[in-house]
DNA sequence: TCTATGACTCCGG
DNA sequence: CCCGGAGCCATAG
């Protein structure tokens, strides 16, 4: 199995507009201890192109520290375009955990597990 | 092998 | 609510 291909299917099935947290990510990965590799797998870029990271932030809703995206504030200008409210608190960009976060139906649940079935079914 | 590291999280005070 | 510390685990070297 490949967890990143999972964390690829997790990642883009979060909806325009709403977060996920890195142990979210990880939980519907498979992998619920994971939530380190989650982050570890967006700063070297191994999910593919236009994954939508920017909606990723961790459990407090706060945004990545590190910036690893281009300018000090696209993440916080992408979740704005999307519509998100954030807020300043010393060094970081926050939002509303638990008005933003994804909470997936179990339509949402069974499609995500039909793409994983599907991708480890046809490997490449 | 072994150690250090970190886009993380949980828990206790 | 806020901190600090411990737990976590794939990777890099």
């Amino acid at each position: 199995m490949d967890i990143y291909k999972r964390m690829e299917i997790v990642c883009r099935s979060i909806p325009f507009g709403r977060v996920a947290s890195y142990g979210q990510v990880a939980y519907l990965c498979g992998v619920p201890r994971n939530a380190r590799q989650v982050g570890y797998a967006l700063r070297e870029n191994k999910l593919g192109k236009d994954i939508p990271a920017h909606r990723i932030v961790n459990s407090k809703g706060q945004l990545s520290g590190a910036w690893h995206f281009g300018s000090s504030d696209l993440q916080k200008e992408l979740l704005e375009g999307e519509g998100v409210k954030l807020y300043r608190i010393d060094n970081y960009w926050c939002l509303d955990i638990k008005e933003y976060i994804w909470c997936p139906d179990e339509a949402e649940m069974q499609n995500i597990n039909n793409k994983i079935q599907y991708i480890e079914n046809e490997p490449d």
